[in-house]
RNA sequence: GGCGGUGUAGCUCAGUUGGUUAGAGCACCGGCUUCAUAAGCCGGUUGUCGGGAGUUCAAAUCUCCCCGCCGCUACCA
């Protein structure tokens, strides 16, 4: 039987938006590792993809009086088109759409039920559109009679929730927490980076719930029919719908027998890459325990890498600079320095995984990107190869045949192969930027051999032949550097390639055997690398999104669909979302006065307030204690939502809600009135 | 609050199981050089290795306490 290929998977996108670097950043890391293997000589399935069963995608569609289908077919074209650009050598693009999706989900969910992993109950709760989430009642607030997600996070919705009672189909996930600890007991590299691998145990620690996984919509795909209650089901687009593209694709309970047994060759994932927020329940948990309950085997490994924010901010739709797309921002690197757009989109790879530890969060800085450019790429690399070849190419040098060997050993192209194999070890282990670094040292001491041996002072002494060596050295470094950072680079490293007077397939081997024949030709080259000019690159990223968004209902998400989506801009008003000044005058608003403030022990955010009203004294809890001492509390006239129900927390109960205003930067700050006024007035 | 991390030159970070005067890249200054993309090379500047105490012949490295920051988690009526 033939090698089991490296199957290698990045999440499926959730096609809201135009990809951004942070979409990227995935697809490159993957495509970098996939290369890699490949040049090793392994077989390669390297699976991506788009998810498009999110009931969103067919709401926006309706909205502009779209087939959902048509629609959903031109979003995953202009994600592959964004990869397609980038170089991503994807080999399989899942749609959840498609038939060879579609069918096996129906039969994963057929094979659960009649294996018992799922259960009929009842799903009753707040559910939010935007995030195709649903919020338990403990996870939700009311505010005016609409319930919103408590706390959303950045990329969660702040609009109001939808209450929904339906029957659906539970996932028996409580059952697996002992099997999954027990297999990461036994396989603690499975789950990377570590810290995330403790994340990961403290959750499943905590208990696991059982997951509904079924939904009453009319978008997705449908229950089969020999579930009970399939009708106007479908299956929840994250769990098991999305995550299983990463089986379906390959080929899992396909009816076709070759496909079928491409899936008995690729599985298990060798790597499954994803960014951090979408690791731990889903990648982490949720998947593993799918996996095991349909016997299959699970990943060898999952990767969670970091965020990046941009000059510093948060990736966010609400702050356009921070939205760097990654074509857009290649065009910019090319103009600005002459470069090829390929090579500029080998600039952007290069600095995404030279930048950072992969696995680390990160600061993309356009600037940063230049710089590193300019120092790494014009003048390291690309001045080497340039001055190499200018000198082999020179009538009074070796008119671009390569010299034979006159026995000189610089001591550099002999300790390529140990260097080699350490840049091997650091991208098997997914440390790019480690394996980018020992390249630059390698490069380094190729200029400085250079300096040392001032090859022009022998030429013009006219003795050529001591220099011969010295060229073959660089000559083989060159090759070295080419093979090395081709996953990275995959144009330039072709380029030099190329340029070296190489006309076979390149491989890691070739990264060893650098020797070059006497009587060899290279070609001669433009600069690989022109310099960029910094100043051109503004600071402002808003020169890198493009106007035309496909979706331009939510901002982009770091990675996909699995991962938690999007914020919601703030709704617009609509007609039916005003209240009568009879739903208002509900809600009975009253000034107070802070007459005792304290820290409630053991929590971080609350305050535990005694609030003179005038006719009574009130204890209210308040979640400030964050921006609000309870010193400079006391004696604050406050208004207060005097006939809320009353709410136990931490132990105290609360009775009644304090306004604050808070903004998006989680700055917060208290309502109060602009004169003195008697505690207990009435607020209209 | 609990758990897990982290704090080393202006910036980004290396520093393996404790061992000689604490390192790299970028940035900055000075010099050299010309094969090369005003590229390259050499030299130089800046550090109480978060703070304190302890173990040791020896601690950035181990122990304890404290402070800061980050992540997950609980608390926001």
């Amino acid at each position: 039987m033939a090698e089991k290929p490296f199957f290698i998977t990045t999440p499926i996108y959730y096609i809201n938006s135009v990809p951004h670097v942070g979409h990227a950043y995935t697809q490159i890391a993957a495509d970098a590792r996939a290369r890699f293997e490949r040049l090793r000589g392994k077989k390669v399935y390297f699976l991506t993809g788009t998810d498009e069963n999110a009931i969103k995608v067919a709401r926006v569609a309706q909205e502009q009086g779209r087939d959902p289908l048509e629609f959903c077919d031109e979003l995953a074209a202009s994600f592959r088109a964004v990869w397609d650009a980038l170089n991503i050598s994807y080999d399989d693009f899942n749609r959840t759409t498609e038939a060879r999706h579609r069918i096996p989900v129906q039969r994963v969910v057929q094979k659960l039920w009649d294996d018992g992993h799922l259960e009929l109950g009842t799903y009753s709760g707040w559910y939010s559109v935007p995030d195709e989430t649903f919020f338990r009642e403990e996870d939700t607030v009311e505010i005016d009679g609409a319930h919103y997600i408590k706390n959303p996070s950045e990329d969660q919705s702040k609009a109001p929730l939808e209450w929904i009672e339906e029957t659906s189909h539970f996932f028996k996930l409580s059952t697996f927490q002992d099997a999954l600890l027990a297999t990461y007991d036994q396989n603690p590299e499975m789950l990377r980076p570590e810290t995330r691998r403790n994340e990961t145990l403290s959750f499943i620690r905590m208990g696991l719930r059982d997951t509904s996984i079924s939904r009453v919509q009319d978008w997705g795909i449908p229950l089969p029919a020999g579930v009970p209650e399939h009708e106007n089901h479908v299956v929840y687009v994250w769990f098991p719908d999305a995550l299983l593209n990463y089986a379906t694709a390959p080929g899992y309970l396909s009816e076709n027998p070759e496909t079928a047994q491409h899936f008995e060759q690729i599985w298990p994932p060798d790597l499954q890459l994803m960014s951090k927020d979408i690791f731990t329940k889903f990648h982490a948990t949720m998947w593993p325990a799918l996996l095991k309950s349909l016997d299959l085997e699970l990943p060898r490994e999952l990767f969670a890498h970091g965020f990046w924010t941009v000059n510093g901010r948060k990736i966010s739709k609400r702050d356009p600079e921070t939205i760097i797309e990654p074509i857009a921002f290649s065009r910019k690197i090319s103009e600005i320095s002459g470069a090829d757009f390929p090579i500029a989109v080998d600039a952007l790879r290069y600095y995404c995984l030279r930048e950072v530890t992969f696995g680390v969060d990160g600061d993309f800085s356009p600037q940063g990107c230049v710089a590193r450019y300019n120092s790494d790429l014009a003048n390291g690399l690309g001045n080497l190869l340039q001055r190499t070849l200018v000198m082999l190419q020179k009538p009074d040098y070796f008119h671009g045949v390569v010299p034979a060997s006159q026995g000189r050993d610089f001591g550099l192209q002999s300790d390529l192969p140990r260097l080699a194999q350490s840049v091997e070890q650091d991208y098997a282990a997914l440390n790019f930027s480690g394996a980018l670094n020992t390249i630059w040292e390698v490069i380094g001491r190729a200029n400085k051999l250079i300096e040392d041996e001032k090859p022009w002072a022998k030429v013009k002494a006219g003795r050529v032949d001591e220099i011969a060596d010295l060229l073959r050295e660089l000559l083989s470094t060159c090759q070295w550097a080419a093979v090395t950072t081709s996953p990275a680079m995959p144009t330039a490293g072709a380029a030099i390639w190329r340029v070296l007077g190489r006309v076979e397939s390149m491989t890691w081997q070739s990264a060893l055997d650098t020797e070059f024949v006497a009587g060899h030709r290279c070609l001669t080259v433009q600069p690989l690398f022109p310099r960029a000019d910094l100043a051109k690159m503004e600071d402002g990223a808003a020169k890198f999104t493009t106007k035309e968004k496909p979706m331009n209902s939510n901002p982009p998400t770091e990675n996909s669909t699995l991962q938690a989506p999007a914020q919601p801009q703030a709704q617009e008003p609509k007609e039916a979302n005003f209240i009568t000044i009879d739903d208002f005058a509900k809600v009975e608003l009253r000034t107070g006065k802070v007459v005792e403030a304290e820290r409630v022990p053991k929590a971080d955010k609350l305050l535990r307030l005694q609030v003179d009203l005038g006719s009574e004294t009130r204890q209210i809890l308040a979640g400030i204690a964050q921006h609000y001492s309870p010193d400079e509390m006391i004696g604050c006239i406050v208004v207060i939502v005097a006939n809320l129900a009353p709410r136990t927390l931490r132990g105290y109960e609360s009775q009644g809600m304090l306004l604050a205003a808070s903004n998006d930067e989680g700055v917060l700050s208290l309502v109060t009135t602009s004169a003195e006024i008697a505690p207990g007035a009435p607020v209209r």
